[in-house]
DNA sequence: ATCCTTTCGGCAATCGATTGCAAGTTAATT
DNA sequence: AATTAACTTGCAATCGATTGCCGAAAGGAT
């Protein structure tokens, strides 16, 4: 590559010079399609290649009206401390970013504390990306329905409720909370700790399914709820507090994810509690680092490949025109 | 937000007319500084903010040549498999879209297999993004070098060699497999296992400390090198190999990153080999995920937060003209 | 009241690629 | 050979914001 020439190509018109036609021509022969023969196009693309020159994206972009980008926007906005290094976010992405690559789209990416109302109409409205992925509705459900409602390209990884506005890609979380403290209660737990913060839409959704599983078994009264911080050092205490509940101490740990779950196993194991013979715990994800645990971590597996997928899926159609609705997918247990 | 007008404002000469003025004074009064009188200026920017109006990005980016955004690239080269969700790029990222979000610049992900010569050629020259930053040196010193030669506003995150043209930040590696292995000596192991791939160049340089520490320890032959993968699966068959080593077998693994580690103690465990009373295992890293193993992983920390900070730093300072080096941190042992 | 200094705001060129339209060229058909 | 059809290529407008330069207006000083 690069045998340095005498002056380097700045633009189209000083490579049509060059090549002693029009920068018309050049553009054509170097956008692949068009109308020119085969001969201009293969000289002048080994002209360019030659130089080493590209066309220049911005002036591209600005012309043909889209970026070739697409948002992906991670809210953290319950979760003040919750960083965007959280395996969950960061796995969420690795997917995104090989899904997106593959479509031939550029991934932009934004972390945002959501301040005021406008956060998402800023990014919507910057004009640098062709459409936008959001990760996790949090607590911003509203904001989310009504950036909705005027801008097609948006999509949201989370959980769907009747009469949302945004087009939603998740798990059933009242299923996946079904299934989690389903689980426990098979084993003999009667009394339950309900590790997570109910702000978020998608975790009120798996305590409402924690709740029905418990009312079913005709025990609803042992549940206990911890509002846990998604972070992974934020377990300690609530065990703490969990460990001086002297009557009706809980028999088992429905985490709202893996990485809490993990948290919790480490706290316990710390206090000398033995897991699962004391006191059971069961995670949510599925996280590839949950996977390494000895002995594996109970679960409730998301899948995020195909949520990945599905959320490209959805956001390119839409960005097509078309009006694909909300995605439900079906967690499943893991032991 | 959003009293939707009656009409929705598409650009600057729009606003321009609404407000009486021309689309010059409109530019001057959104974009802050400018010659022009408060009251205009604050007349207009009412009326921009009343009917949500934002100036493309893409025409101003264009006119200005600059981008505000800063391509990261994950380069997977001698490591075919490994996938972006893996935890050390995942950490760093994480690390980098806090550090750059900060100082107001946007994060474009591209996550390449690098093929041919020209792939950084590529993103640098896409005129996307005003500077790059590239996580791994893989097995790519050479097109780093060369791209570095010409192009200014790159930084690499990885080890630093003599004679290396291009800008990078990591720690001493050298230093850092010299540490781990030391650590191991003095726990009494005479047999080593490094688990690495030494294609890439910062782990050839953790190979290198690992043998001078053996070396000087007298212990030189005691080595074996097994090239594992960095992907999370991949120990398994490296353990198995290491199983079968009748005579002389390790008594201590240094491994590469604390995923290597991790996979490394699974296998172990699984086989019913006692950590650390029968084998000893040292991890690289010291990623978030490292710390939640009970008891905690044995690993030698690289400062990701600092390095992502460094990282930042240095880009910004090159694309301001200057010049600044490479750097070198020093990791350290955390047990 | 006049002149001078500031400050404001308009005009128009510019960033670099794309593309509809029309002109020019070559090939094909009778 | 003439006429038409089929390709190629050039021309120039366009995407939308920024900014140097200049004239106009406003304010101040004498």
């Amino acid at each position: 590559m690069a045998d340095l020439p005498e002056k380097r190509i700045r633009n189209i018109a000083e490579l049509a010079e060059l090549a002693g036609v029009s920068p018309g021509t050049v553009s054509r022969a170097l956008s692949g399609a068009g109308l020119i023969s085969a001969k201009t196009r293969t000289r002048i693309q080994e002209l360019a290649q030659m130089h080493g020159f590209t066309p220049n994206a911005m002036a591209r972009n600005l012309r043909i009206q889209r970026t070739g980008a697409i948002g992906v926007v991670i809210p953290l906005g319950h979760e003040v401390g919750q960083h965007i290094s959280d395996p969950f976010f960061m796995t969420m992405l690795g997917y995104l970013a090989d899904a997106l690559t593959e479509r031939g789209y550029d991934l932009l990416l934004s972390r945002v504390i959501p301040q005021g109302a406008d956060w998402l109409d800023r990014i919507v409205d910057s004009g640098r990306v062709d459409g936008v992925i959001v990760i996790g509705q949090s607590d911003q459900a509203e904001t989310l329905d009504r950036v909705a409602a005027r801008y097609r390209p948006l999509v949201v990884w989370g959980g769907h409720v009747s009469g949302q506005v945004h087009c939603s890609v998740g798990s059933d979380n009242l299923l996946g909370g079904d299934i989690a403290t389903t689980h426990l209660i098979e084993r003999g737990c009667r009394h339950i700790a309900f590790f997570g913060d109910a702000r978020a839409q998608e975790i009120a959704q798996r305590l409402a399914g924690c709740r029905a599983a418990m009312q079913r078994a005709g025990i609803a009264d042992g549940l206990r709820i911890f509002p846990a911080h998604l972070t992974a050092d934020d377990a300690h205490p609530n065990i703490a507090v969990f460990l001086n509940e002297s009557d009706a101490r809980p028999q088992g740990i429905v985490a709202v994810s893996d990485v809490v779950a993990m948290s919790a196993l480490h706290a316990l194991t710390e206090r000398g509690i033995a897991v699962p013979d004391q006191v059971r715990v069961i995670g949510y994800d599925d996280l590839p680092i949950a996977q390494q645990t000895v002995p594996r971590l109970t679960t409730v597996r998301q899948d995020f490949a195909g949520g990945a997928a599905h959320l490209v899926d959805l956001l390119l159609r839409r960005i097509a025109g078309e009006d694909p609705g909300s995605i439900v997918m079906k967690p499943e247990l893991v032991t």
